[in-house]
DNA sequence: GTAAACCCTGTAGTAACTACAGGATCAAGA
DNA sequence: TCTTGATCCTGTAGTTACTACAGGGTTTAC
């Protein structure tokens, strides 16, 4: 006889709550294949193994890295495969750090031009805009 | 009898060519009451009027700056009431402009920790990668 | 045994479009 | 006038990454 209480299954709620995400989150990642469809209960209610809590972890610090789901869905294949090697990861962290900088350089761009614009508004009660003459102007 | 050629109406897909947005687009700002239904043919095709294209290029360029649709609507609203002042515009312009600013620092965030991370890849072809063990990390 | 708390499914909603399908209309040339 | 090709019409569904129900069934604690 052994004891094992720390890796009895859980549910999906408490599941969720331990990873820090939404209940229905947790659904989702499985409609969609990122997490495996678990064991269940007699009953039909889902049931998580301490390897589903490691993998939901994983799919949750990449979203919050930015990986976008077609990205993590590579990620996890590679990590998977158990044959990948850090060039292919490498790669797609390159590419995803491409993909945020230029998101970056759009926005410091139309920061700039939003404060051009609008240093030259007055901010007084006057009928007249700046920003306004802008998006009118021919 | 006077000539105005400048100004007949045009149909959807020339106001899309001459506005460079897409088509379709023209008809969803239609739907959502972006743009007012303009007149039509017998047959029932649109035609649209020079204001139109203004409108739309006014919508268009407010997009281009990153205003929301939501955002549009009040601008919108504001500049057709013919009784806005410079100020309420600038408080609109403002809350945007602290939006994007927030983006911006999420996203130089985010780029420090990716580079953070990938830096201590080799990148080579051995099958061990610290930005896979950052995410399966406990 | 019962009641509260939890879970099940499927579907619809979010933002801002884009992409059809299956037809009708328009403009230009013969 | 007829035809042909381009353009237009409508409504609906797809995109991303979830979130929010409705209307049930299950589990658990007392």
């Amino acid at each position: 006889m052994s004891f094992t209480p720390t890796s009895a299954p859980i549910t999906r709620g408490r599941l969720a709550k331990r990873s820090g995400c939404h209940l229905e989150t947790v659904r989702y990642y499985e409609k969609i294949g990122l997490l495996p469809s678990p064991a269940r209960t007699k009953g039909g209610h889902r049931l998580y193994k301490i390897e589903d809590q490691r993998r939901l972890r994983f799919i949750l610090r990449g979203r919050e890295l930015g990986f976008s789901i077609e990205e993590l869905r590579s990620l996890l294949s590679l990590a998977d495969s158990e044959t990948y090697t850090c060039g292919e990861i490498h790669n797609l962290t390159i590419d995803h750090l491409g993909g945020i900088r230029r998101k970056i350089d759009d926005l410091r761009r139309l920061e700039r031009t939003l404060v051009q614009i609008s240093d030259e508004c007055s901010g007084g009660a006057v009928p007249d805009c700046p920003v306004i003459d802008a998006l009118w102007a021919d």
